[in-house]
This record gives structure tokens, C-alpha cells and sequence, in this order.
DNA sequence: GACCTGCTGCGGGGTG
């Protein structure tokens, strides 16, 4: 056994301890929890579900479930999964023999609460043991907090003479052990056991090469009436100089992946579904043209269940094919042999590299091997300081940097999250019938996972709940669904706590491929690149929300709508001192290098790496403030405050104010206190989160003033600035 | 300029 399962077995069979087991992909983490969890139930297996594990996706559900049936051979030992894809027959059946290990996601897991009220103390009472897998998933979003309430909820039913249920973490990716630890026990996070595994780790392989994007010829600004126009020469249609160059500099990505991945298995990450699958377009592009065999597919989210499910299985069958993918494929799911992990652009996160990275050299002699892909601007005197600085680049780099200081962003969880606690009072309600106020705030706020909420705050949100009809005050005082509610709790779509934005099926014949945003639909006529082929839009079904399509011999890029995530600060600070200290990095490749000694050159030039404010023409200002997102959205939210307009430009601010004029009001506002509620109501949108929409304004401040403001980094920033010498 | 995740219960009708 390895040394993290003789761990485990040791701490759960041993003592009272809750667990948290920290290993790499691959590296027996399930076994380590499921082995004494097993042995400690197999006494008495049945009369009560037993083990309870909860995991983000039905796909790591499903590979836990055989895995786990293996396990429990001999055991006498039910093993029962509940998703969305499982028979409602075998969900039955469990319900009426509850009993062994239950696999689930959080969603099913609401639903069973919800719905299957009278078989919860039957279900549940008897529970021993908790497993949370891939825990990092949940330590900041609202599922995290979802399934943290989730959690206590099913505590509820433990029968009287059982002793509490042990609780038991699963991640590779942790970036703050104590979050972790508090997630998993409330209230005891000292208490939890970490188990990690010290082994020196997999040899690493990676390179980071450098593209760049040559300058357009004419500063043509086209006038884009969509495609209409020019029935242009060869297969696509650049709408302007600009689109031309970019797919340019891609098409010479996807001839080094055709060069590299041609005899293996791969996976490559790209950062936007649109840039997926115009890479596998072109990938595949490329390997009709040459007589080879086109083996690129594509995974990501908006693809139909039965197409991602080919792709998977076309990657366990063991042929060289390679994967253009989105997160999706980011996690858990065991898809085969994976030689090399490609990433286009900047990765988001060091958590998401490392991740990522996670996925090749799964077997023991094999290496991890990662090739980054980055795109910059031809170099160019006329623009903007920012402009010529390759910011890809220097983020991608800087992540890199974080890997290998094995440095992880630590998790953000929310305060003041109004949806989420929304949701569960909505379900709380619907499990229990009725309740009263104080109860339901010492259930969900006081002892519960919303512990940021006042009894103030709280009895606040009931209020604005009632007055749009979400819940009612019967006169014996309990709160009942009123109407608006018991919609909300009976639509099919209540049970995840996250939002999810209104999409079109996108159809060829009979065969559903996917889904496209509502907003950014290609009209009737128009071509599309989809699931790796192209496609030409020949009807649109506005009323059933269908898009039908043929297939055709153009292409262009698929428009999804995206949110974005954040940045961390130390990404920003990193990309900072790239410029600043000298050192050469092995990594990188001959045409990265010379971007970087060339983005140092401009850096050391007009002194970019420090924080302060350079004109841009007469009339506006740069300000280098190189904050992460929250910091960033803080000063945007200041400027805003002080009737400033400004844009945010990633690692700057450009202000519509001349410099010495933005200096001097910059100078100013160091005086003043920063106020998180004050500039709160400065930031825009307000609603982001599903149930958003329910509040008014003056309560959304309050919780966008706790949770995506950072006043006390955005005043360190704005006095660094206001220290700084005019004349530089 | 940008990602991902998830999801009723019930009744009617056909088949073995």
C-alpha cells in the first residue's frame, strides 16, 4: 500500500478524527478513504445508508461507482449511484433498502431532501461516513456553500443512539489547508487530520513557446456588416485586418499541435469554446491537406452529452487522438494514456495549470509533460505603453513561475451570498413544510454555513422574500412558500444553486449537437464551426429553441457568452517582477524570450513596472495599478465614485482625465476612507447570482461590499501611487 | 477577453 493509505487506515480506524487526504492525481486517494470506511461499516452494512459520497461531476461519479463495485465484491456490500442520469428504478430501489455506500452529487442530493421527506430518517440515521471528493471544487462558489448546508440538513436525521458521522476531504489542489479543514468540520477545523503525500512528485517536462501575431497592414476599420458582404477567397471569413492576423498566428499553433500530437494521445486546453473548435478546424484542416488521418476532437460544455461521451470513449480506446478541451476535462474523469498537455493562452489560475497538468504521465515512468502556447502583438511604437507589453505572455509565465514555487490560490468563500441562502431557505421550507423564523436562522445562519448573516440581515432578506411573493407569514408566525416560491421550488431547474443563462439546441436532422447561447445566435444563412465540423444555420425554431443546421464548407468561430473569472493578486504582482528582475527563464522558447527581453526593454524605458500614472495623449491617463480582479474593481469602483470614466485595461486603469489632473485627484482620495458600502453601489452589474434578481439594490451593495471588494489592498495601492514623484 | 458544474415525479400506453 502507499504510505497516504496506511495513513488513512491508521487515523480513521484508530481514532475519532475527521480527514484530510491530500495527494496527487492517481496517487490512491480514493482507496486511502474507502478502505477503512468499508472495513468500519462492513459489520453492519445495510438498515441505513452507511457511506455517503458526494462528487462534482456524474462523470466521476460513474468511474467511483465501478471502482468502487470491485471493491465491495466480497464484501456483501451495496454500492448504489443517484444523478441526474440514473434510472429512476434503481433510485427506487434504494429507497426501499437503504443501505452500503451511496455515490451522488450535490443536486440529487437536494432533490432527495426535498422530495423523499418520509424516507430521510430511514435513509440517513444510520450514516457513519462522509466522503467529499475533489473538495477544492467546493471550498469558494455557491455549490461549495450549497452542499455545505446540504451537509448539516442530512446531519439532522442521525438516530439517536448512532454516533455523528466522520467526514472525510479529497483533493489534489489544495491552496489553503485551513479552508479545507474548516469546510470539513465547522467549528472543529483543528481537529481534522491532513494526509498528504511527501513524495518528491513527477518529473515535469514543459516549454513555453511564443507566437506572434504580425501587424495588420492597413489600420482598416472595416465597416463589419456581418459576413454578408465578400464571398472572400478560401474558407473562411476574417471580418477585419485584425481577425486575419489572429488566425494567422493560430494557424501556425495548429500546425506545431498536427507536428506533436499526431502519434500520441493529448490533451490540449484552450481558454474560450470558440477558440476550441476553430484550433480543431484548423488542426484537422491541416491534416486532410497533408493525407493524415484527422485525429482531433473536441470536449467543452456546450457540446450534447452523446458527443462528449464519443469523445471519451474514442480517448480510453487507446488510438492516438488528441483533445481540444475546456475545463471539462480538467477533473477526475480517467480518460486513458495522456502523453503531453497542451495549454493555449494564459491559464486563469496556478490551480487550473496544476490541474490541468495533473493529466498526463499518469503512469509511474512516465513524465508530466506541458506545452504552453502564447500569442503577442507584433512589436509596435505607435500604440499605448500596455498595449506593448505582451500581457499573455507575462501571465502565463507568471503562473508558471507559481507552479513551480508550488504556490496555489487560496480560496475565497463567500460572506454575505444572498442566492445561495435564498435557495436554502426555499428548500429548508420545502423539507419541513413550515417554520419559524428564529429556527430557520438558527439552523441556516447561527449554526449553519451563512454564518456572515446578521439576525438584522436575515430577517431583512426574509422581508424583500416576502414582498416579491417567494415566502409568506402564516398567522401562527411559520414561514410557508407563497406563490413566486413554490414556482421556483417546483421547476425542474431549482435544484443546482448556481445560475445558468437561457440556450438554443443546436440540430442537424435529428441529431442534437449541442447548445448555443440566446444572445450571440448566428443568423439564418450563416456558417458556424461546431463539434469540429462546419455547419450553415438553415432554420431557426424561435419558439422551441432550436437551431437547425446543415453541413457546409465555410467556417467561423462560435460566439459564447463568457463571464470571466479572477485573477488573483499574486498572478499580477508575479507578471510585475517578470519585468522588473532580469533572471532568464529555461522555459522559455527563443521567439518568448525575445518578447520578454523586448517587454523589459519597454518596461525599464517608461519605468511600467511601478505604480503610478502616465499620460495617454492630452486628454486621458494610465494609471499601473497591476491589482488582481477584486483590487481592480475596487479603484474602477472608486474612480466611478469620483464621476471619473474609466476603463479597466488588466494590469491599468485608463482614465478619461489628463494625467497631472488624475495625479492630484488620486493624491486627494488617499485622504479619504475608503468605504466598501459607498463604492459598492458604484459597481456594475449587481446581479450575478441566481437569485439575484429577488433583491433590491441597497441589500445587493451590502453583499457585493463584503465579498467582491477589497478596500484595504485597493488604499495600499493608491498610496504606493500617490507617493510616487510627478516627474518620471 | 475568458470556464465549468447540475436537474422532478407521474401518468399513459406499449410489450412480454
Amino acid at each position: 500500500m502507499r504510505p497516504i493509505q496506511v495513513d488513512a487506515i491508521r487515523a480513521y480506524l484508530q481514532t475519532d478524527s475527521n480527514l484530510l487526504i491530500t495527494a496527487d492525481t492517481a496517487g490512491g486517494k480514493t482507496e486511502a478513504a474507502f478502505l477503512p470506511v468499508l472495513s468500519s461499516i462492513s459489520v453492519e452494512p445495510t438498515g441505513s445508508i452507511r457511506a455517503l459520497y458526494v462528487g462534482p461531476l456524474k462523470a466521476l461519479i460513474n468511474d467511483q461507482f465501478s471502482r468502487l463495485e470491485e471493491l465491495c465484491t466480497y464484501l456483501e456490500m451495496p454500492v448504489y449511484r443517484w444523478h441526474g442520469d440514473v434510472p429512476a428504478s434503481q433510485k427506487k430501489a434504494l429507497v426501499r433498502e437503504p443501505g452500503g455506500v451511496l455515490l451522488i452529487t450535490p443536486e440529487s442530493l437536494e432533490s432527495i431532501l426535498i422530495n423523499r421527506t418520509s424516507a430521510l430518517h430511514r435513509l440517513f440515521g444510520g450514516l457513519r461516513a462522509l466522503v467529499i471528493d475533489e473538495v477544492h471544487a467546493f471550498l469558494e462558489n455557491e455549490r461549495g456553500l450549497h452542499l455545505a448546508s446540504l451537509i448539516l440538513r442530512v446531519r439532522r436525521y442521525r438516530a439517536l443512539q448512532e454516533p455523528p458521522f466522520r467526514v472525510i476531504g479529497l483533493s489534489a489542489t489544495v491552496g489553503d489547508v485551513s479552508i479545507a479543514r474548516h469546510y470539513l468540520a465547522p467549528g472543529d477545523a483543528d481537529a481534522v487530520k491532513v494526509i498528504s503525500d511527501d513524495s518528491a512528485g513527477k518529473e515535469i517536462q514543459f516549454r513555453l513557446h511564443g507566437y506572434i501575431k504580425q501587424a495588420e497592414t492597413e489600420s482598416a476599420e472595416s465597416d463589419t456588416g456581418d459576413s454578408e458582404g465578400s464571398e472572400a477567397d478560401g474558407d473562411t471569413d476574417p471580418e477585419t485586418a485584425q481577425d486575419a492576423a489572429q488566425l494567422a498566428a493560430m494557424s501556425t499553433i495548429a500546425d506545431d499541435l498536427v507536428e506533436h500530437c499526431r502519434m500520441h494521445s493529448n490533451l490540449i486546453f484552450a481558454n474560450a469554446k470558440g477558440d476550441i473548435e476553430i484550433y480543431a478546424d484548423l488542426a484537422n484542416e491541416k491534416c486532410r491537406r497533408s493525407g493524415l488521418p484527422e485525429t482531433f476532437l473536441v470536449h467543452h460544455g456546450s457540446l450534447s452529452k452523446e458527443l462528449r461521451e464519443d469523445t471519451e470513449a474514442t480517448m480510453k480506446s487507446g488510438h492516438p487522438m488528441t483533445t481540444i478541451c475546456s475545463s471539462t476535462l480538467e477533473m477526475g474523469i480517467d480518460i486513458g494514456s495522456v502523453r503531453l498537455i497542451g495549454q493555449i493562452g494564459a491559464p486563469w489560475s496556478v490551480a487550473s495549470l496544476k490541474q490541468r497538468m495533473g493529466r498526463s504521465g499518469r503512469k509511474d515512468n512516465e513524465p508530466r509533460r506541458l506545452r504552453v502556447y502564447v500569442m503577442s502583438d507584433s512589436p509596435s511604437q505607435e500604440r499605448d505603453p500596455v498595449s506593448q507589453l505582451p500581457l499573455d505572455l507575462l501571465q502565463a509565465t507568471a503562473a508558471c513561475e507559481l507552479m513551480l514555487q508550488k504556490w496555489i490560490e487560496p480560496p475565497r468563500p463567500a460572506r454575505l451570498d444572498l442566492s445561495t441562502l435564498t435557495h436554502q431557505i426555499i428548500s429548508t421550507i420545502a423539507e419541513v413544510g413550515a417554520i419559524e423564523a428564529g429556527p430557520l436562522f438558527e439552523r441556516l445562519c447561527r449554526n449553519g454555513p451563512f454564518t456572515g448573516f446578521t439576525t438584522p440581515m436575515f430577517a431583512r432578506l426574509l422581508r424583500q422574500l416576502a414582498g416579491q411573493d417567494v415566502l409568506e407569514q402564516g398567522p401562527d408566525g411559520n414561514l410557508i412558500l407563497g406563490l413566486v416560491g413554490e414556482q421556483i421550488r417546483t421547476r425542474y431547474d431549482f435544484y443546482a444553486a448556481f445560475a445558468t443563462s437561457a440556450e438554443f439546441s443546436i440540430v442537424d436532422g435529428s441529431r442534437v449537437l449541442g447548445t448555443l447561447p440566446l444572445d450571440t445566435l448566428p443568423k439564418v444563412g450563416e456558417h458556424i464551426v461546431f463539434a469540429a465540423r462546419r455547419w450553415q444555420v438553415v432554420d431557426i425554431d424561435t419558439g422551441r429553441l432550436v437551431l437547425y443546421v446543415k453541413p457546409a464548407r465555410r467556417r467561423k468561430r462560435p460566439r459564447f457568452m463568457g463571464s470571466g473569472g479572477e485573477i488573483h493578486a499574486k498572478i499580477r504582482e508575479q507578471m510585475r517582477l517578470l519585468l522588473m528582475n532580469p533572471t532568464d527563464l529555461v522555459y522559455l522558447d527563443s521567439i518568448a524570450l525575445e518578447s520578454l527581453h523586448a517587454a523589459r526593454a519597454v518596461a525599464s524605458d517608461r519605468d511600467l513596472a511601478r505604480r503610478h500614472v502616465l499620460p495617454l495623449g492630452k486628454h486621458r491617463s494610465l494609471w499601473l495599478t497591476w491589482a488582481g480582479t477584486t483590487t481592480q474593481r475596487t479603484l474602477l469602483a472608486l474612480l466611478a465614485s469620483m464621476g471619473i470614466e474609466a476603463m479597466d485595461r488588466q494590469i491599468a486603469i485608463e482614465c478619461r482625465l489628463p494625467d497631472e489632473s488624475l495625479r492630484t485627484r488620486l493624491r486627494a482620495s488617499v485622504e479619504i476612507e475608503l468605504n466598501p458600502l459607498r463604492l459598492a453601489h458604484h459597481v456594475v452589474p449587481k446581479q450575478f447570482r441566481k437569485f439575484d434578481h429577488l433583491f433590491d439594490e441597497a441589500i445587493l451593495d451590502e453583499s457585493i461590499a463584503l465579498d467582491r471588494l477589497d478596500c484595504a489592498s485597493a488604499l495600499q495601492i493608491l498610496r504606493e501611487t500617490a507617493a510616487m514623484p510627478a516627474e518620471l
